[in-house]
DNA sequence: GGCAGCGATACCGCTGGGGTATCGGCGCAG
DNA sequence: CTGCGCCGATACCCCAGCGGTATCGCTGCC
């Protein structure tokens, strides 16, 4: 199988219509049938049910569709890393990823201590949307990530956990519950008039509700001291916050935990450094 | 990059001699030279260091030999379990694979259990070579694998622990050490005559020493039977000797763990269902 | 019934992958 | 030092197959 057959055939299963994921590629309509139709008798196997007004997955084209982004992600992987390692060729460098305005203290920490290293190389910091940074550790735009559990995914890469922290409400001043020492989650289910706010998932998408839709933490942020939304945060954010916003302990939240994360191939003496050091803060 | 040029730089890097790599590849060898500095061109980095003796490996290259390898893998991967998905479509089973000649009550328990499960399908057992288990699972030649820990690595895997064991020093019946109640690792450095055998390597080469070379665990329980070898194995597989050996625990030898694994994207419900059964036993 | 939307088919041109023959550089035997 | 053998690169040819345009066949809908 061919990469060439596999980006084709994701392009389709992921616009379910032949002509948007053509002009998707930069190709024209009929090559892309036929290269479909070619990969479907090359595997033995219908791959998609085409109906006269669309295209349905398959089965076995739903296995392929989860199985092949994987297997794309990882020629991407081999791609990008060769070209990284070629380019540095002589003073090598590493790529980390962590999610914007989380665990800022800790980061700093962590390059601190990983440059008094004798053999320590160049580290290139690259932010990134929530829960993109595995995807990125995948697809190989970068080496080792932080990452936060409960909310990012760590399946199919090794980590290593840094610490733990609770989690508080953050609330604009002047509001009632600012007096509170403690709330619990179920205190904030009724915050009078200060609905959660709703993040995009990955397809765009948003789920129901009455929050107020956010896209950065700046925008949240302001909401928040406009009164119109509360949030829920990891303890050390409120370094970052403006002083016209005020953080509570949630005492019942589930705990957040700082992970660092590489992927599992990975060998790379810079990134087992990264590790060492940062185990040792 | 397309999937012809990563077979083609992977087994020019394996071979390091592009008449031998060409011969494996089924081609000639001009075609396969003038892939390889295609792909060098197009990936804007030299991969190998022609010399007219032969060929070596750049930095770039070696990244791009590793990177290779697991993305084949994954392609492979997405190939197999495609073909599998059409052609069990309508009744699913799932593969496991273990090394053969351990955890085998375990292992009977396990399916046992699974299949008592309301929506339990049928689970291909399928035996590998010791520390293979890993490849089968990434390139989608099984679908979940029982693991030995410190024995296989577990790196890129999903894995829940099953059970914790000690080790046996495994005797020819009438060894004088057979009348001990225990062993430290520290005499056996030191058994008369009776050195450990050596297993071949993944590349097919082994370690220098005196033990006797061994390819299965038949070979390894004559020898011992014979007088020849001495083993250290766990507990467990005290089960399947014959009767003609005698083990004596090996207190201070490191424990040793069984898991389930499996792929990490795997979103089976059928792997979802073994693990459960397995982690209830 | 006509029309619009969608995927499949027919046909064509040309890129590029694969083949054979041969070259050029280097280590080595004599 | 010279001739030979090994190895990768180059030259040149052929055709499989990819991509393009034009068009068809089916189906749901106004």
């Amino acid at each position: 199988m061919e990469t060439r057959e596999l980006r084709y055939f994701v392009a389709v299963a992921e616009e379910l219509h032949f002509g948007r994921a053509a002009e998707r590629l930069g190709i024209a309509q009929p090559p892309l049938s036929r290269a479909i139709q070619q990969l479907e008798r090359r595997m033995g196997a219908a791959l998609l049910d085409r109906t006269s007004r669309g295209v349905a997955l398959t089965e076995a084209g739903s296995v392929l569709l989860r199985e092949g982004r994987a297997a794309l992600d990882a020629v991407d992987a081999a791609d990008r890393r060769t070209r990284r390692a070629a380019a540095a060729s002589g003073r090598p460098g590493v790529v980390l990823v962590t999610k914007a305005g989380a665990s800022g203290e800790l980061l700093a920490k962590l390059l601190a201590a990983y440059a008094a290293e004798p053999d320590a190389v160049a580290v290139d910091v690259q932010l990134c949307g929530p829960g993109e940074q595995e995807r990125w550790l995948r697809d190989g735009r970068a080496d080792v990530a932080l990452l936060h559990r409960p909310f990012d995914s760590t399946t199919g890469l090794d980590t290593e956990e840094l610490s733990t922290e609770g989690q508080v409400v953050v609330l604009p001043a002047g509001h009632p519950f600012t007096g509170r020492s403690r709330l619990r989650v179920a205190d904030i289910a009724e915050l009078p008039g200060l609905p959660l706010p709703r993040w995009p998932r990955h397809d765009g998408s948003h789920s129901d509700g009455p929050g107020p839709v956010v896209r950065d933490n700046t925008q949240l942020l302001q909401l928040i001291a406009l009164g119109r939304a509360a949030a829920i945060l990891p303890e050390s954010s409120r370094a970052q916050l403006r002083d016209d916003l005020v953080t509570v302990p949630l005492v019942d939240a589930p705990s957040v935990t700082t992970l660092i994360a590489w992927p599992p191939q990975s060998r790379s003496l810079a990134v087992a450094g990264l590790v060492r050091a940062a185990t040792r803060l």
